[in-house]
DNA sequence: TAATATATACTACTATGGTAGAATTTGTCT
DNA sequence: AGACAAATTCTACCATAGTAGTATATATTA
């Protein structure tokens, strides 16, 4: 699981593979063409490169595309690597940086607080053994 | 205020600028020379592309380096990127999709649990008028 | 003031992202 | 089979990140 980093280009591809299992490249261009707009050799030279950066598997015959990595992986490398580069790589310091100083809705702020509860009530239950 | 994005290298220098408000050129060749190891031409280059980009403003005489955006505008645009990137910009994507799925430590949570509070103490204030 | 060191500017080279044209292969239909 | 279309591969071009060598200007010092 070497950090396997994907820029917004190669994500248009990801997208389609993460929400379909299995995809064959050709219906990956078309549907990348209607709705990013890109010629299908663009997206076909994408999926190579995803290929050899490991993020995708080729299986053939139908030049099928299968992801190898998830989103959620994909999500953590990305999180780490901006919390590295602007944050000290501590977590503390994007709550204290950031949350605290943008205005979170009611919404943002319930979704939180359910989180924290359920956390806490499992680690709670840890120390309990 | 429009979206200037900054990648590794030249935060290296920034990081320099945003903690000394005005720094000679020289000084954080030396400085970036040690702690990074790039040598001083490495530097001045970057310098050069800050300015031409907005995030450094050069004073003379002494090409005194200071800077034209906080490290915070950065944090901000390179948070909202990663959201619109990974989390279909929304933060409570991020929250039930990141943070949700990853162990916080007892710390954290507390920090977390401060800033709720604090937040919503604000709405209810706002709220009365 | 000549010699040396330091600061700054210019130029350049490599890697990769972003994008797509041209060429070729494969499939389909008459 | 021949013609046309679709799929796939090859190749390439530009922008920018990443890095530094070479040249020049400026300051320092013998």
């Amino acid at each position: 699981m070497d950090s396997i980093r994907l820029h917004e280009g190669e994500l248009n591809v990801m997208e389609m593979i993460w929400s379909n299992e299995e995809v064959p490249a050709k219906d990956i261009a078309k549907i990348v063409k209607e709705y990013v707009g890109w010629e299908k050799n663009t997206t076909y030279t994408v999926i190579s490169r995803l290929i050899d950066k490991g993020a995708v598997a080729r299986i053939d015959p139908g030049f099928i595309c299968k992801s190898k990595i998830s989103k959620s992986q994909v999500q953590n490398i990305e999180v780490k690597f901006l919390l590295d580069k602007l944050f000290q790589g501590s977590l503390s310091n994007f709550f204290k940086e950031y949350l605290k100083e943008i205005q979170l809705t009611q919404t943002e702020l319930m979704e939180l607080q359910k989180i924290i509860n359920e956390q806490e009530s499992l680690i709670v239950k840890n120390r309990m053994g």
